[in-house]
DNA sequence: ACTTCGTGATTACAAATGTAATACTTTGTG
DNA sequence: CACAAAGTATTACATTTGTAATCACGAAGT
């Protein structure tokens, strides 16, 4: 498995549209964002430049103009970020961790039921 | 409640000291970071001079040193990474997020069942 | 052919961060 | 009392990040 590059906040942000659409040209992000952010569309070239240097996006031309899409998978890197909150605020023990995110998470009955069941699977064997 | 400065990703180490211990001297703080870190002791002081020129920590005089301690609360710095945490990766959806960190975290049977706990006190009320 | 406009490339620049080194000050000691 | 030791305060400097502006190039219109 490939070293996953270190993505900023604002980074995840161009990311997570990346992720989302599967690939996207830069005006598209800049669309895609418009309504979350208030980002000048330079600034949203910018990060994606910066990604792509990271070599977290690739890109292929299509005549005057880049596809952009995303060169490293999603679940490893919130997987890679999850360890590193964990690492960071918990020092590395992830059991009140959890304990204190569930404690405080707006979670509806259905989410409650299917966690639980995440729960059991793991529990079992 | 007071706003939260931001701690930074090497600040945060300094912190779960301070929080840890109560309080404590720089040196204090070197010793117990030794262990973890491979930091000179400059580098150390340097944070904890930071952080009370966020005012995350504050100290009282004694003697010719300085006794530093937390100004804020561990539990709420958690909490704002934690929001934070979440907003950045999952675009502030909390579900998917604690699904996936039940599957990937390394629970014991003690873990488990305690989690299940708390989830049967949230779901019920 | 020349100007213009949309794109990517290069450059900018301040604040935060990681990681120290150097300067200054207080105090115990010879 | 002068000086060294131990702390704190000030300064340093390369990277990363946030947030853009400017440059350069090729396509498109006139």
């Amino acid at each position: 498995m490939k070293k996953l590059p270190r993505i900023s906040e604002s980074e995840w942000l161009v990311m997570r549209v990346l992720w989302s659409k599967g690939e996207a040209t830069a005006n598209e992000v800049v669309e895609e964002l418009a309504g979350r952010t208030k980002w000048n569309p330079r600034t949203v070239k910018t990060l994606i430049t910066r990604l792509s240097g990271k070599g977290a996006v690739k890109y292929k031309k299509e005549g005057r103009m880049y596809r952009y899409y995303p060169a490293v998978g999603q679940a490893d890197c919130v997987r890679m970020e999850r360890k590193s909150f964990v690492r960071r605020v918990y020092g590395g023990t992830t059991k009140p961790m959890l304990a204190a995110f569930i404690e405080d998470a707006d979670l509806s009955p259905q989410d409650i039921s299917e966690l639980k069941k995440i729960l059991e699977r793991k529990g079992k064997e």
